[in-house]
DNA sequence: CCTACAGTCGTAAACGTTTACGGAGTGCGT
DNA sequence: ACGCACTCCGTAAACGTTTACGACTGTAGG
């Protein structure tokens, strides 16, 4: 089966018919789209799609680009795929598809944008990952492509984007162990200063500030976001002279190597250390004592996603009116055992 | 910029000497390309994939699917992500770009697929998570649509694909625990009947009775291959009434809630148990105790699929000689603690 | 009988490329 | 002066669709 020619051929009707018949188009005889349906389907013929989106400027195809940096390998998790389902589960409803872009690790990711972009193999993007300058931003802006970001970025004022409340956790997680006792509270902090993660110290270091607890550098502990990290930011956490009594963990799968560690020295965690982590929580419950820990509906911030995107499609705008701009998404604490315990009965 | 017409216009060149310019085409003027290139970059022109792939039937486009099932979601790890650099290495050779395609979990995997080929999107596919009988192997050997599978099926005979060594790796690890004095030795298995998880029981099998040790089926444990099902292994295996020395598990992040429960009921791992897994070790070395774990390069696997693949392809084939067309691909143990006991001094 | 109209369908142009073919110009040897 | 080879470039067809337009029926209303 090569084309729609030769359906049309076998049929013996026009071109311009079969075409009518199988896009479902109203001129057309009952009849007539009846056959045209049963031999597309016995001929196994689907439309070209190079052809149909010469055509038309469009290709139906949302591109969600991903980095597969070392740090994001190492990281690898649920992460995206849950936000895929989300996303399907929104575009399914439009007949749209969904597409992943990984970004080679030895590419510049805006060279790779833009080429993935100029090849039109997609109508729309969503992109991860935004540094706090990103020249994707722009570039898409100006370019007139539909897109959202997964993360605030600092390169334009306006553009569409969800991120995840790193504040709003740093904040509740502080008043947390506050509450329970704590004083000298450790966290975690990404080892680069690329991206947006200094919010969640800022919201730490106003939260300890609102207690009248002075702000200490060294309890901010910069590591790999990784087991490796985790082992690594326990390690550091061991030295200090006056030793904390809870920390922060900005992920989740630090947990794994910093038990460790502390186990190591004997520590234990969750009777020696208070341990809060971040992000996902399914892994975290099955660990030894279990991470408590904030927990994103991956599932619904695909949907937000989809739908944001797509309010900021002409052809499906009016499918998703009135929607906000920016969302800062709000996690959920899932208590475990990690830090169940009162610091008072401690010292 | 709306196309080579109207570079070709800004230029006073003819539209067909500016696409010779752009693509390298020995016959142009050096000052020509020169310019040519120069209003490109300067205009921010690139070729519309449409168009191009329209007329040449090729787009440079390596498709990878992927399935998000729930399960697959559940045990997200980085095995997807790693491979991926590896095949970009060897894709980029070519100016390939890799796509990867999520299949939704509630859609017909051959479905999907046969939608996302019948598009033309990608010239060629790999495709992953394959069943015992998979239509979908049969569907890309009609269409000639090269491919390769990352696992074996049972549905041809002769296709491109690689597979992990689950045989080898339970063979060893039968060996390993063996020689370590155990003789009562369970094993976790996939869940589900569909794919070809049964290889590893077999081998298991095989190996134990090679050492005059009766099977006994009451050790083979049939979980979920996620932290839950780890946890849901150990409750079963304590429950077994004469208790097993060792237990082997086809996934290492089982490891996470096997741990937990085992403690929970104060049996050690690595002492009381030895645990044995498989797939992937960096994570696992962060456990306490740390996992003995068979290891894949996932970088090397990727490269290895995408020669396999490019072999398969007419167009590159030359690069590619003499390659096999099947490969059961080795793993390596890395030792940890979780096993280093001698059972003998136990009992 | 003429006209209007609805229901179908065929025709052909357009989308943006690449490329086979041939033509114009130049330089060279005879 | 002529033929020839070579370099460079323009023309136009082709890839597989979709869709605006008009043509052809048959029917109903005047």
């Amino acid at each position: 089966m090569k084309g729609i020619r030769q359906l049309a051929e076998h049929l013996n009707i026009s071109i311009g018919t079969v075409s009518r018949a199988l896009n479902g188009k109203p001129d057309v005889n009952q009849e007539t789209r009846r056959r045209v349906l049963a031999a597309a389907e016995e001929l196994g013929y689907v439309a070209n799609q190079s052809g149909r989106s010469l055509r038309q400027g469009e290709t139906k195809v949302i591109g969600l680009m991903i980095e597969s940096s070392k740090e994001t390998v190492e990281n690898a998790d649920n992460f995206f795929l849950g936000v895929t389902s989300g996303l399907q589960s929104v575009f399914a409803r439009h007949k749209l598809d969904l597409l992943m872009l990984p970004c080679p690790s030895d590419e510049d990711p805006h060279e790779y944008l833009k080429r993935m972009v100029a090849r039109r193999i997609v109508d729309a993007m969503i992109i991860s990952d935004t540094q706090r300058v990103d020249r994707r931003i722009d570039f898409l802006s100006r370019a007139k492509i539909p897109f959202v970001a997964l993360g605030r970025s600092l390169s334009a004022s306006n553009f569409p984007w969800i991120d995840l409340d790193f504040e709003g956790v740093a904040d509740h997680a502080v008043e947390r162990l506050i509450a329970l006792g704590h004083r000298r509270i450790a966290i975690t902090a990404p080892s680069s200063e690329a991206n947006l993660g200094y919010l969640f110290i800022d919201s730490y270091r106003r939260a300890l500030e609102r207690h009248d607890i002075a702000f200490d550098p060294s309890l901010v502990i910069r590591v790999r976001s990784s087991e490796q990290g985790g082992y690594q930011a326990a390690h550091e956490l061991l030295l200090l002279e006056e030793r904390p009594t809870a920390v922060i963990l900005i992920y989740e799968l630090m947990a794994i190597g910093l038990y460790r560690r502390l186990m190591e020295s004997g520590v234990m965690p969750g009777r020696d250390l208070a341990v809060i982590g971040f992000r996902d929580a399914p892994r975290a419950r099955f660990l030894q004592p279990s991470l408590s820990c904030f927990r994103i509906s991956l599932y619904d911030l695909g949907v937000a996603l989809g739908r944001m995107l797509l309010a900021n499609m002409p052809a499906y705008r009016d499918f998703y009116p009135g929607g906000e701009r920016n969302i800062i998404w709000p996690l959920e604490l899932m208590p475990g055992e990690s830090d169940a315990f009162d610091v008072g009965a401690m010292v």
